[in-house]
DNA sequence: GTTGACGGACGTACAGCGTACGTGCCAGTC
DNA sequence: GACTGGCACGTACGCTGTACGTCCGTCAAC
């Protein structure tokens, strides 16, 4: 029997087999065996299949939250659950990004993010200021890695070659063996590490006075 | 007569008129008076005008780089300059950022960065990663900006209204107000000022002595 | 002036797309 | 038995990208 979850569960696998590009209708019934107007029984349409695959995505992120934790190992456990899942599915998560989802599948994420947030110090619109400003980290970090944008090491693939000229580049010229390569991991908790020392400053600041919370 | 940057030119009117969706090859050519396959003749195919569109998006960026001023004031401008684009192209924005692109287009921005962080005390791979952190964060803001991606800002737009079980989500719901609304400029600001904050620290750290910003 | 070559504009054609619409099967309820 | 609603499915339409062939204007060589 048909189903929304079966359908979606087919899409995500396609989109992981053969990339974004390759989703249609036809191909998802095919994979089920399945004639492709069925599909409409359980999904309006694909820009709605395409939302559900969002939504999918994002419930799968774990969230194992240990509040007695300090709030800066919580900020980054949260941070790489985020990731751990952009890298099981990512040709799925550039759908993710894609797409601008009105869902509450991405609320409790947030709800985790705010509590931790508030133990840091952070009240009302700081709070939501940080949040943001960790998710354009975190999002723009993933769409680096997931290969879809700017890893801005612009030399061929070829670490070994560099065909940039360095009487107009020098900078890039220099530092192109660090431009070429680029340790993903290592990238992302270099920022990550920035972030929260930069946040460690801003709640010492905003809660001097008063109690922070333990 | 039909030019190449014509056709690009024609695409980008016509993704931020109408969306991304909305670009076909046959609707480029009308939109130029011209028959469908008379593109072809400049392009060799939609993916590689799609490329020269991200191309053309970026070669707009406006660098006015002054290398006399303190390099914390230089990475404002400059994180401003990449965002202004962004604004002033902002469907054709999210066409670069869903492409990968292995152009030159992006070099000048990218040396212009490295100079810049050169000048603030970084060096080799400590500066790539400053670049990467940097990038990472303001892609991650303008694809929240440009609306495509998540404001994680779950609630309806209607900002009166929240349909958020208080009970589950308490964070979420004692922050509705500031979720529910979000000044881009003030938001952006933000996260430049706080990651420039931290990158004069880390500076500090590396370079030794070095005068720090007021 | 004639001829030949060539590049660009264009029409036709084909496979694939999303999906509106209609049809038929089957389970459940009077 | 008749009726109803949900689901699987086929057909069909208008759209897409683009391979291929054709036509025409320009220019060089004779």
């Amino acid at each position: 029997m048909l189903s929304r979850s079966r359908i979606v569960d087919a899409a995500v696998d396609l989109i992981e087999r053969e990339g974004a590009d390759a989703v249609s209708m036809r191909r998802i019934a095919a994979g089920l065996g399945v004639g492709v107007m069925s599909l409409y029984n359980h999904v309006p349409n694909k820009a709605a299949l395409l939302d559900a695959i969002s939504e999918s995505v994002l419930s799968k992120i774990e969230f194992t939250d240990d509040p007695s934790a300090h709030w800066t190992d919580r900020v980054r456990v949260q941070a790489r659950a985020f990731r751990q899942i952009a890298h099981h599915y990512p040709r799925s998560t550039m759908v993710v990004f894609s797409r601008q989802l009105h869902s509450t599948a991405g609320l409790l994420p947030v709800e985790r993010a705010l509590s931790t947030l508030r133990d840091a110090g952070f009240e009302g619109s700081e709070a939501v200021r940080m949040l943001r400003m960790f998710v354009a980290y975190i999002v723009g970090s993933l769409l680096r890695e997931v290969g879809v944008t700017p890893t801005f090491a612009p030399v061929r693939g070829d670490a070994t070659t560099v065909d940039v000229d360095p009487a107009l580049f020098p900078e890039v010229s220099s530092l192109a063996p660090y431009l070429t390569s680029c340790d993903h991991d290592e990238e992302f908790e270099f920022g990550l590490e920035l972030l929260v020392q930069a946040m460690s400053v801003r709640a010492g600041k905003q809660a001097g006075r008063r109690s922070a919370r333990g």
